[in-house]
DNA sequence: ATAATAAGTTAGTACGTACTAACTTTAATT
DNA sequence: AATTAAAGTTAGTACGTACTAACTTATTAT
């Protein structure tokens, strides 16, 4: 199955937003790459006919088995590129997203291997996620973040959206790395800020930030 | 300038067939990339317009400056790359070719810098040829090839294409590497093979093959 | 110099992937 | 239930990049 750079970008957003439990909308892929909503309607079509969709007419898109293999062997890319770029080459683990986004659709299966191995066959890139093995196996469980804390509960960061170089960086000066402990000591209703513990210091972060850094259990 | 894969493959083999002397010939070009003549043409106009080539109708295509910079960056990131995935990840000299053709074209500037700086900004790829530099300096020296060489002359292997896997286990199974020192005993007339001692060992290589292993100098 | 061959170009087609504009379906609101 | 808003689709267009077929120009051989 040889795919176009495009399609394989469709298949990692499709899984993405699928993990979230329903079928992938057509504007939520759309959004994720960038692009208008009738350029998804048209590529769902062809990943219909190539059989690594599942398309139900105005309800959105599901992987298939085929179509789900191809994209968790694009994060298993992504993430042991984004290893090897930090562990390796001297990267920053705010600055790798984008050079892995590329080098992911061009480096072989082979390439990926032996950085993998040069590595020590990590189980986790620099942001916490999980690396899918090369038969395509991958820890899919669900975290909660430190937004769904209580006020008073304690948790361990283990991961985090690498998205954003810049919500990265925001991250790591307020200690906010894998393996960081927070504790919650005072939470705002109506998505207001959330205050934390980190280590000695105390600070306050938004909710939509507090979404997307995830923790190992909400409710200890 | 944001240039495709393919406008990007086009003006690397441009530069390439220009190293010959003359304009790059659309059949050239045309057959270096496995794809019809008429396609090239049409290629020609679109980098013509973008300034990229000049193009004499029906006598072939020249870099313009612009172009010829660009298809330097991709010699140095292939090469760098080469360079990278054989003494950093073990790929045997003879398998990194296309590897390299395909990641140069999604490598960022920063990360080819990043990789020369680990391999300690080496000057020459693992086929001998030479790296040029981020600022597009390269030694674009005319080597002569073993097929040049007089009966009874000696040289030092320099270079060899990198093309073919195949070549270059057959080259390195026979000692012909850079660096070898190789003389020539005997030659064929009409194309015939061409005897060579490499260290003690005597052989015949084809012509064909000779012409693609460079010397430092032909007539020493 | 003419004819034959090789090289190169143009025209027309196809496919992938994007777009906008117009329309349809679904969901939400009253 | 009817209306409106949001989401999704279709139709038509454009561009990059390939193709083949037909034609033109350049080169070579006689």
């Amino acid at each position: 199955m040889n795919l176009t750079r495009q399609a394989e970008d469709y298949l990692k957003v499709i899984y993405e937003i699928e993990q979230g439990g329903a079928p992938a909308a057509t504007t939520s892929i759309a959004e994720e790459l960038n692009i208008a909503a009738a350029s998804v309607s048209g590529m769902l079509q062809r990943l219909a006919r190539l059989g690594l969709v599942k398309v139900e007419r105005y309800r959105g898109a599901r992987l298939t088995a085929p179509g789900r293999a191809v994209a968790l062997q694009l994060l298993r890319r992504h993430r042991i590129i984004e290893s090897f770029l930090v562990t390796k080459l001297g990267y920053g683990w705010d600055d790798v997203h984008e050079e892995a986004e590329r080098l992911e659709h061009a480096a072989s299966s082979e390439l990926i291997d032996r950085m993998a191995d040069a590595l020590g066959n990590p189980t986790e890139d620099p942001h916490g996620a999980p690396i899918p093995t090369a038969a395509g196996r991958v820890d899919e469980r669900r975290l909660s973040s430190i937004a769904d804390m209580k006020t008073g509960s304690r948790a361990r960061v283990v991961r985090m959206s690498d998205r954003d170089p810049e919500f990265l960086r925001y991250l790591k000066k307020r200690g906010i790395v894998p393996g960081a402990n927070v504790r919650v000591t005072a939470r705002e209703p109506f998505e207001g800020p959330i205050t934390l513990t980190v280590g000695r210091v105390r600070q306050a972060i938004g909710a939509a930030a507090a979404a997307l850094v995830y923790v190992d259990d909400a409710r200890a």
